[in-house]
RNA sequence: GUGGGCGUGGCCAAGUUUGGUCUAAGGCGCCAGGUUGUGGCCCUGGAGAUCGAGGGUUCAAAUCCCUCCGCUCACCCCA
C-alpha cells in the first residue's frame, strides 16, 4: 500500500477548519497593511536558491529537492519563499512601481530533512515581503504585522525576539572580534562549534550545547559592534516598536542560517519550549536582490509556518469555528420517491441550501441514523404518501419535531429556518 | 547524517517479561437487526488483522534472534 511520502501529510477534511481559519486571519492582516498576494511556481531554477539562499547553507548543501527536467534544466522545489518573491520582483519590473512593494503569499516549501514534531519535508508558509524601502519604519511595520497576525489568531504567551546582525559594513569587523573571543576557548567548544569557528562564526552564538551556551553569553554581541548606519537603524526600529507597544525582547544570540540576512532579524516563539518551535521568523535582506543580479534594493519580510501555527492553535485550544455545512438530507422510501428525492436535493442546492441525498438501499431507520451521525439539522422524508400529496415531511433533527409541507414551498421554508 | 522509543483490524488497544490455552481480548467507528415509514440511549448480530516485511531458532513464535522498512522524539538545521 502506498503512503504519503515521508515528512508529508494529508490535510483531511476535519483539519480544514484550522487552515481556513489561518488563511482568513493571515489574509485579513495582509490586506489591512496593504499587501498584495503573490503566487510563484512551486519549482524554480536551482540557481535562484543556490545564489539567493547561499552556497554554504544547509538548505543548499543538503536539503534541496533538485532534479533535472526532461529538457535538462536543473529545477528545485522551493525551499523557502523570499528568493522567489525577489525573483518575481525583478522579473516583473516591480521596481518601477511605487516603493516599497508589499507582497504576501501562501505556499508550500520543501526541504529534505529528518521529520519530527513541527518539522516536515513539505510544509506551508504564510510569508510577507516589503521590497524597495530600507527605512526602519518598514522593519517596524513587518515586525508588528507578524505580531498582529499571531495575536489576531488568538495565540497567547508568545515571545518576540529581535536582534540586529549588522551589514557588510560592520559584520566583518565584528566577526573578527568574535573569533578573537573564541580562539582561546576553542578547546572547550563542542565539535560542531569548532568547525563553525572558521566557516560561520555567527552560528556559535546559538549553539544549544550547555557549555557553548555559557561561552556565548559572554561573547561580544552584534548590537555592540554595529556601524553607525546600522546602529541608527537599530535604535530607530526599537523606538518605533516601543511606540507601537509591540512587546519585544532583544536577543543578542538570535542569528540566521540563511546568508542573505542583514540588520534586523526576528522570531516569534510560543511559551512551550521545543527544538523547532519558531512560529515565525524573518528579517532584513538588503543584499539579496543585488545577489540575484538586480539593482541594490532593500527588503524585509517574514515567513510563518502554518503547520506550527495549527499545532499551537490546538495546544492552546483556541476556539476555531466549526464549519460543517450540510443543512439538509433527503431520505426516501421506494423507487418513485427516489426520483423525487433526487430532484428535490438538486433543487435545494440550486437555492443555495447544502443538501445531500441519503445513501441508497437503506431502511428509513438507517437513513435517519446516518443523518444523525453526520449532524445534519434537517431531514426531508419522502414516501408514497408524500408523493401522493405532493408534500414532504420536514423533520427538525435537533428538536425532534416534524411536520408535512407542500413540496413547492419546502425550499423557502427551509431557507427561513436556516437563516433565522 | 547521528541517537532514543515504537510498529497487533479505519482508530485506541490487551497479549510480547515466563514461546504452546492467540483458529489474537476489549473499546470506538462502520454495516445490519430489535416487525409493518424515522435518528440520538440501550440490546443483538456482522464485516474487518497474512500480529510492519523478510529470514532464522524451535515439535511450536504476535511472543526469542538477525536484517530491512516505516512511524515517532531528540540532535543538526529551520517555518
Amino acid at each position: 500500500m502506498y503512503r504519503a511520502p515521508r515528512g508529508t501529510a494529508d490535510i483531511l477534511p476535519e483539519e480544514q477548519r484550522y487552515w481556513h481559519y489561518l488563511e482568513a486571519g493571515a489574509r485579513a492582516v495582509a490586506q489591512r497593511y496593504g499587501y498584495g498576494r503573490l503566487e510563484t511556481p512551486v519549482f524554480e531554477n536551482t540557481g535562484l536558491f543556490v545564489r539567493g539562499v547561499g552556497q554554504g547553507t544547509d538548505i543548499v548543501e543538503k536539503e534541496m529537492y533538485s532534479f533535472d527536467d526532461r529538457g535538462g534544466d536543473s529545477l528545485t522545489l522551493r525551499p523557502e519563499g523570499t528568493a522567489p518573491a525577489c525573483r518575481a520582483y525583478l522579473e516583473h519590473g516591480m521596481r518601477n512601481l511605487p516603493q516599497p512593494v508589499r507582497l504576501y503569499y501562501f505556499s508550500p516549501a520543501f526541504r529534505y530533512e529528518r521529520p519530527q514534531a513541527g518539522r516536515f519535508r513539505q510544509h506551508h508558509q504564510f510569508g510577507v515581503e516589503a521590497l524597495g524601502d530600507g527605512d526602519p519604519s518598514v522593519d517596524a511595520e513587518v515586525v508588528e504585522m507578524a505580531w498582529q497576525l499571531m495575536n489576531g489568531l488568538g495565540l497567547t504567551d508568545l515571545t518576540l525576539l529581535v536582534n540586529s546582525i549588522g551589514d557588510p559594513q560592520c559584520r566583518p569587523a565584528y566577526l573578527e572580534h568574535l573569533k578573537d573571543y573564541y580562539k582561546p576557548l576553542a578547546e572547550r567548544l563542542c565539535q560542531d562549534c569548532k568547525e563553525r569557528l572558521e566557516r560561520s562564526p555567527l552560528r556559535l552564538l546559538d549553539c544549544k550545547q550547555p557549555t557553548c551556551i555559557i561561552m556565548a553569553q559572554e561573547a561580544p554581541q552584534t548590537v555592540d559592534h554595529l556601524c553607525p548606519e546600522c546602529r541608527d537603524h537599530w535604535k530607530k526600529l526599537l523606538g518605533y516598536l516601543q511606540k507601537l507597544d509591540v512587546p519585544f525582547r532583544v536577543e543578542p544570540r538570535l542569528v540566521r542560517g540563511l546568508d542573505y540576512y542583514t540588520r534586523t532579524v526576528f522570531e516569534i516563539h510560543p511559551a512551550e519550549e521545543g527544538g523547532q518551535s519558531a512560529l515565525c521568523a524573518g528579517g532584513r535582506y538588503d543584499g539579496l536582490i543585488q545577489e540575484l543580479d538586480g539593482p541594490p534594493t532593500p527588503g524585509i519580510g517574514f515567513a510563518a509556518g502554518m503547520e506550527r501555527m495549527v499545532l499551537n492553535l490546538k495546544r492552546q485550544e483556541v476556539p476555531v469555528p466549526d464549519e460543517y455545512f450540510v443543512k439538509a438530507i433527503v431520505a426516501y422510501l421506494g423507487d418513485d420517491a427516489k426520483e423525487t428525492a433526487i430532484s428535490l436535493a438538486s433543487q435545494l442546492r440550486s437555492k443555495g441550501i447544502a443538501t445531500i441525498l441519503a445513501p441508497a438501499g437503506r431502511s428509513l431507520k438507517a437513513q435517519m441514523r446516518y443523518a444523525n451521525s453526520l449532524g445534519i439539522p434537517y431531514a426531508l422524508i419522502l414516501g408514497d404518501d408524500e408523493i401522493k400529496n405532493g408534500s414532504v415531511v420536514l423533520r427538525d433533527m435537533t428538536q425532534g419535531e416534524q411536520r408535512e409541507i407542500q413540496l413547492q414551498s419546502i425550499a423557502e421554508e427551509l431557507d427561513n429556518l436556516i437563516t433565522s
